[in-house]
DNA sequence: GTCAACGCGGGT
DNA sequence: CCCGCGTTGACA
């Protein structure tokens, strides 16, 4: 083929007289770039479809930009620009999404207030954008019609044509390959066939990419056998596996080791008795080789895509070519990847569904919980959303019927929930006084873990069971303040407001360090109060300092591996991670502590204590859901105990016995809790009663973010209608943050309608962007 | 987002 | 009168 012939022009492009609309991954949002830019197409680059990644020149200079084609058509799409205006698109890159995933885009650009170029953007793993991973490899086949019978072949290629007559199947593959198979020294008689037209070399898309994370690691848990559905797990799946080929929405409130995955599986399953194709979100940190193994056993590695962080770029465009080949049925993944090309998209199942991990925190700021579903409405399927403690805005779209709610209220295998024993912190302090009445406050070293629990996983750990302890506070320690008298200097970060973190790390040289945990800057640890010179104390219990403290108490835990400390500062990788787990699973660990981390579904059968070592960390917080993170906290990690035969035991530290999040987490009783907690939110006029978008304004000069946000508040103000109530502007919880000031402005309105319509007029008028300076937060779920 | 054109203030 | 820099708006 010769290119020169088809090499783009004006006069063969007018031909064509076929236009693109090409929306550029770019913030470009102003009301004439909403719908993209108009490009023509050439013969060069004639076969594009909507959803294709095409290069286009854009801007002064013409610079290559990668956009993605939202429509096609005759000159129509050009509007009132002059034929000739419109330039050529200058390649495809053969990445393509999926039509649904553009109508998607369009209304998250619109629901979350964000360029459309910046969703569709965000809907493409980086690796996938840069073809990492990707090769085009040159291949041999045989010919569409190979006649050999009016050829005379010199003996050599006769015979090398005669050995693949023999063994087809070595076809087809590289030429060096092939030659190497038949045993041939070179693939030069390969080349005769070529040129005699009995071969053919044909253009294929390879993926190389290193094993997976979870190659070779081996973790099962209790649940790991294939088991038949329990009558409450049947009716579920045969529920929702009738209502296949429709929207509907589920949600699943299952007690922690009911078998909400054995649903998931089941009707994923009935998915693939279809010809249909399955997505299963899961937060980011549970997609652990157990949850991974347990769908590759049921489906097989073929069938299976999995996509999340821990991936290296290569694995990821593999995986999300796999995803898209039409041979893959399921994916299992964490946010991003319901954005998953998967054909023929029959069911989406959203595990955890109430956790803070599936709201982006930068832009597109979504929530894939709730764009999940609205892939659901436009796929026309069944969209199931599961948890032990549904988010409340789940909840109360269930009691208000918009959802189907089924429940799972007992342990499969008859498993009970374990005891959960609450410990008043200062009570047990006081009582501790009272009976060593010799000893003076001043001197006693800051400990972790009280007496009831101390002598609980000593109990534990002799008799040879393991223990989970959860702290929710990396490092030693969060404040290192002045020991002086009358100084109340504390450490702060120069550029934020808030203190600084007193790490130890390894390495050389070993030592402490502090760190900001917003602006992730580091200093030394100085010696002395810069303002009266006395010596500092670290006050406040880290995961580090929980560490130091139990391998000081318990003996069994200091040989080498006894105890391991699982945060976002050990854990450098999703391996790390994975191998964590693995010793965990095997016994090697007896006590496994940490964050949040611990907290997620893990399931070994052997934890026979569940500590949690201050319940109070998220209480403090300054968000009307701080009572509901504690509620999911608790209960989460108790829920990690007494799932094999053992009974568990769990105690909860805490200042607050009071706390209803905490009493109802202890005694498993979600529903007063929601009940309760929802009662509070309607009364206080919060969501999920109502709906809220929250505006941030960002510079590094205090008065200009505070007059930007003046001016923002007052335009909402003068475009909303009565019944959206506009707050602010106010500085933020932590006002600064790297250096900038942030000033807010919260939106609470009856319906999400309510509060977009102001939103929508704004940014038409190109009054409201969201962009580095000011940031739009649809449905926040952090207030700092 | 990126780039160039534009406009203003201060220096030449 | 020119230069530099911050602002503005177009981008097909």
């Amino acid at each position: 083929m010769n290119e020169s012939l088809f090499q783009d022009d004006a006069t063969s492009a007018d031909l064509l007289d076929r236009y693109a609309r090409v929306v550029v991954e770019r913030g470009i949002d102003t009301a004439r770039s909403e719908e993209g830019f108009t490009y023509r197409l050439s013969r060069a680059v004639a076969v594009v479809s909507v959803g294709e990644r095409v290069l286009v020149p854009f801007g002064r200079g013409n610079k290559p930009a990668a956009g993605i084609v939202v429509e096609l058509g005759g000159p129509e799409l050009l509007g009132d620009l002059p034929k000739a205006k419109a330039k050529p698109i200058s390649r495809a890159t053969g990445v393509r999404l999926p039509e649904p995933l553009i109508e998607l885009a369009r209304w998250m650009a619109d629901y979350y207030v964000c360029p459309l170029g910046m969703v569709l953007s965000a809907m493409l793993p980086a690796a996938v954008k840069r073809s990492i991973g990707r090769k085009r490899v040159i291949e041999l086949d045989f010919a569409e019609r190979p006649d050999p019978t009016d050829m005379r072949l010199p003996p050599a290629t006769r015979q090398a044509w005669a050995l693949l007559q023999a063994q087809r199947a070595v076809l087809p593959a590289p030429p060096a390959e092939v030659a190497r198979r038949l045993g041939l020294s070179s693939a030069a008689t390969l080349n005769r066939l070529v040129r005699l037209g009995l071969l053919r070399r044909v253009e294929r898309t390879v993926y190389v990419s290193p094993p997976m994370p979870w190659e070779g690691l081996e973790v099962e848990g209790a649940t790991a056998g294939e088991v038949e559905p329990t009558a409450a797990q049947r009716e579920i799946i045969d529920a929702l596996a009738d209502g296949l080929g429709a929207f509907s929405t589920h949600l699943l409130y299952g007690v922690t080791g009911s078998g909400k995955t054995e649903v998931y599986l089941r009707v994923m399953e009935r998915v693939l008795d279809t010809d249909g194709t399955a997505l299963m979100l899961v937060p980011e940190i549970a997609l652990t080789p157990q949850t991974a193994g347990r769908v590759f056993r049921r489906f097989g590695e073929d069938r299976v895509a999995v996509l999340h962080s821990g991936l290296t770029a290569s694995q990821r465009t593999r995986q999300w070519a796999h995803a898209a080949s039409g041979e893959c049925r399921v994916v299992v993944g964490a946010r991003s990847a319901i954005f998953a090309p998967l054909p023929r998209l029959s069911l989406i199942v959203v595990d955890e569904e109430h956790a803070g991990d599936y709201k982006q925190d930068q832009l597109p700021r979504y929530n894939a919980r709730d764009v999940a579903i609205k892939r659901a409405q436009i796929e026309r399927c069944p969209v199931l959303l599961g948890s032990a403690t549904p988010s409340l805005e789940s909840w109360s779209n269930a009691r208000a019927g918009r959802y189907r709610l089924w429940k799972l209220k007992d342990r499969l295998g008859g498993g009970r929930l374990p005891r959960v024993e609450i410990v008043d912190v200062l009570e047990e302090s006081r009582a501790r006084r009272e009976s060593q009445p010799g000893s003076r406050p001043s001197t006693t070293r800051i400990r972790a873990l009280g007496p009831r629990l101390e002598r609980a996983l000593g109990e534990t750990l002799d008799a040879g069971g393991q223990a989970i302890l959860l702290l929710n506070r990396r490092g030693f320690s969060n404040i290192l303040a002045c020991a002086g008298p009358r100084c109340d200097w504390v450490l702060g970060c120069d550029d934020c407001d808030t203190t600084m973190v007193l790490h130890r790390h390894r390495g050389l040289p070993a030592g402490q360090v502090l760190r900001c945990h917003h602006c992730l800057a580091q200093r030394l640890v100085p010696k002395t109060c810069p303002v009266c010179g006395s010596g500092l104390a670290a006050i406040g219990m880290g995961t580090q300092r929980l560490e130091v403290e139990l391998s000081r108490t318990f003996e069994q835990l200091r040989e080498k591996d006894a105890l391991m400390r699982l945060d976002s500062d050990t854990m450098g990788s999703a391996k790390d991670y994975f191998i964590a787990l693995s010793r965990f699973a095997r016994g090697d660990v007896r006590v496994l502590m940490g964050t949040q981390v611990v907290s997620r579904g893990l399931d070994f059968p052997n934890v026979r204590l569940v500590g949690v070592v201050s319940a109070d960390t998220a209480l403090w917080m300054p968000d009307f859901r701080a009572s509901e993170r504690t509620f999911q906290l608790v209960s989460q990690v108790a829920g990690r105990a007494g799932r094999g035969t053992m009974p568990g035991r769990v105690i909860v530290q805490t200042l607050n016995p009071g706390q209803p999040a905490i009493r109802h987490a202890a005694t498993h009783d979600y529903e007063s809790f929601a009940d309760e907690e929802l009662a509070l939110r309607q009364r206080a006029g919060l969501p999920p009663a109502t709906r809220m978008a929250r505006l941030v304004v960002r510079d590094r000069e205090r008065d200009a973010a505070l007059s930007r946000a003046a001016v923002l508040a007052e335009r909402l103000r003068a475009v909303a209608g009565s019944q959206v109530r506009v707050i602010g502007p106010m500085p933020a919880p932590i006002e600064r943050i790297a250096g900038m000031h942030r000033i807010a402005i919260e939106m609470i309105a009856p319906t999400a309608a309510d509060l977009l319509e102001p939103l929508r007029a704004l940014r038409a008028a190109g009054l409201v962007k969201s962009d580095a300076q000011t940031a739009v937060d649809v449905d926040p779920i952090w207030l700092m």
